[in-house]
RNA sequence: GGGUCGUUAACUCAGUCGGUAGAGUAUCUGCCUUUUAAGCAGAGAGUCGUUGGUUCGAGUCCAACACGACCCA
């Protein structure tokens, strides 16, 4: 395989040249004592032209991004993690044969530099370097300087080459970390305990989803990748755990879109002795409160659209919103033959049992999700499309639930949970019973669930919120793909594989 | 799954009516000790996504396929 390039020969003949002047191309005895941003300030005072008086000596290490040689000297610009700052190399500082060697440094290269801290005539706060050290020789040019890595095919396939030349997108991944901790930092210290669930399940559960299947050889048994923790979780109550969360990933194996990931990363809570009520005001007040943190501002943007995070939220039930927003006429609503022909009448394919509940949440995704920019609850969801969450006492048709809306996106789903064994053994088997035998939702019965329930669950209320979705809310992200480090694509070079693959079958 | 668009040098992009493949950056050579998209002079660099077809001749037209983006289901 020699689909080897001009650059790439080059840089290797370089490297090769290196080594022979006794340059250690891989070496791992540099040390750096300085961060750029901790010392970047510090030349910053200085005066144009303006040396440090202390004379003291500081080091740094990182990735050379820019270089510019003049005959016997050069500045090059080196990026560590903190930040980007420029390093004045002169021959008469670090000697001819030092020089020599640093002449065939390139742009990409991780290196070292110790001196002392100045400021160029221009203003820029800049390292006199008396030595330079290689770190590691790169073998590849990197993206031009300029106009930086513009493909999204390459940008999400080499996150690496992304994350070294485009500031926006470590800042995004450095914002998605951050939300992250600030959201397990506001659970635990409201008393909310960190839990980790099987990923690897024999009874998929928790949501309406399909699966990724798995074997185990030594069990000898089918397994299945997550689709939610919910099950898991709800068991915990029983054990007497009374807060508990779980960030972590769940698969669905479906579609791919700019908001669907095979993987995604949910935040999975539930809280004994509290209702959907509770949960709605900890919803508010947690993710106004990150994102103040995060953003500096409760009023984003996101694509364009303004969003004021502000609370207090705004709050409709699912008839409220189909009234107000969906413009329906109210006294249709209340007549379930009419709700099924008004869902008919709009275009919308119902399945043979689908009932009115099924119909109005299919209305309402239709006429009213769109319009939701600034977050809203929506609840009183039917019970027909709830089946883990528990009945309302005055009207049992419908749930207690809820489901937070932002820029026309669910963001999270919450509800008072069903503890009921016997219920929740019937609202199984009605589930089962209308999936028929679709082999890939694989409807089966959590046995060991509702024994569960049986031993006695406190009363409960629980909630989801999509990470992915939150945090491509709060960097203004347009693609699920542009919040995971590594999102999930297709191979690059399938043609030859499947080559690769017949000439091993044949053998 | 359907539709639209895209794929040309390492990167960012031009390429007219079908007639020898272009630019900037980057790279290489030379000059250059305070530059910062350094500069000046010169040079090299391409399986035009893949496979077929039409044609005297295809980056360009047609078909299929691959990958990607967006929209729809």
């Amino acid at each position: 395989m020699s689909s080897d390039n001009q650059f790439l020969v080059q840089r290797r003949e370089k490297a090769q040249s290196l080594a022979s002047l006794g340059v250690k191309l891989y070496s791992n005895t540099f040390k750096p004592l300085n961060r750029v941003a901790d010392i970047v300030p510090r030349a910053d005072q200085l005066e144009p032209q303006q040396k440090e008086e202390s004379g003291e000596r500081y080091s740094i290490a990182g990735r050379i991004m820019a270089m510019r040689k003049f005959g016997k000297a050069a500045f090059i610009s080196i990026a560590d993690a903190s930040g980007q700052m420029q390093v004045y190399v002169r021959q008469d500082t670090v000697g001819e044969d030092a020089f020599a060697a640093f002449m065939k440094w390139d742009i990409g290269d991780i290196v070292g530099a110790g001196g002392i801290l100045f400021k160029t005539k221009t203003g820029e706060p800049s390292l006199h370097a008396d030595s330079v050290t290689m770190i590691s020789k790169s073998l590849r040019p990197l993206p031009e300087k300029w106009h930086g890595l513009t493909d999204v095919e390459t940008r999400y396939r080499q996150r690496y080459v992304d994350l070294i030349v485009t500031p926006e997108s470590r800042e995004t991944f450095r914002k998605r970390m951050e939300i992250i901790r600030l959201m397990r930092d506001y659970l635990s210290d409201r008393g909310f305990m960190e839990v980790e669930t099987p990923m690897m399940q024999p009874v998929p559960g928790g949501a309406t989803a399909k699966p990724f299947k798995t074997y185990h050889n030594a069990l000898d048994m089918d397994l299945y990748l997550r689709i939610a923790p919910e099950l898991y979780l709800k068991r915990l109550l029983v054990g007497g755990f009374e807060k508990v969360f779980e960030i972590n990933r769940n698969f669905r194996n479906e579609g791919l879109s700019t908001r669907h990931n095979p993987e995604f990363t949910m935040l999975e809570f539930y809280q004994a002795y509290a209702t959907y009520d509770d949960l709605i005001d900890l919803t508010e007040d947690m993710i106004s409160t990150i994102c103040r943190l995060v953003n500096g501002t409760l009023r984003i943007t996101y694509q364009g659209v303004d969003v004021d995070l502000s609370p207090p939220w705004k709050r409709l039930t699912m008839d409220q919103a189909l009234v107000e927003i969906g413009n329906l006429d109210p006294a249709l609503l209340a007549d379930d033959g009419k709700v099924i022909a008004q869902a008919k009448s709009l275009g919308i394919n119902l399945e043979q049992q689908a009932g009115p509940g099924k119909a109005k949440t299919e209305i309402f995704e239709l006429l009213v999700e769109d319009k939701l920019v600034n977050p809203t609850f929506i609840t009183c969801y039917p019970t027909e499309v709830s089946p883990l969450a528990r009945r309302n006492e005055q009207d049992p048709t419908v749930t207690d639930r809820f489901e937070l809306f932002i820029t026309g996106r669910e963001i999270a789903n919450g509800f008072s949970e069903l503890n009921d064994p016997i219920d929740q053994k019937q609202r199984f088997e009605k589930q089962i019973a209308d999936r028929g035998d679709d082999e890939e939702i694989h409807p089966e019965l959590d046995f060991d669930y509702v024994r569960a329930l049986e031993y006695g669950m406190p009363s409960a209320a629980g909630e989801g919120v999509g990470i992915d979705r939150l945090v491509m809310l709060l960097t203004d992200a347009p693609s699920i793909r542009d919040v995971i480090l590594f999102p999930h694509m297709k191979p690059e070079d399938r043609t030859e594989k499947e080559a690769q693959r017949q000439e091993t079958d044949s053998d």
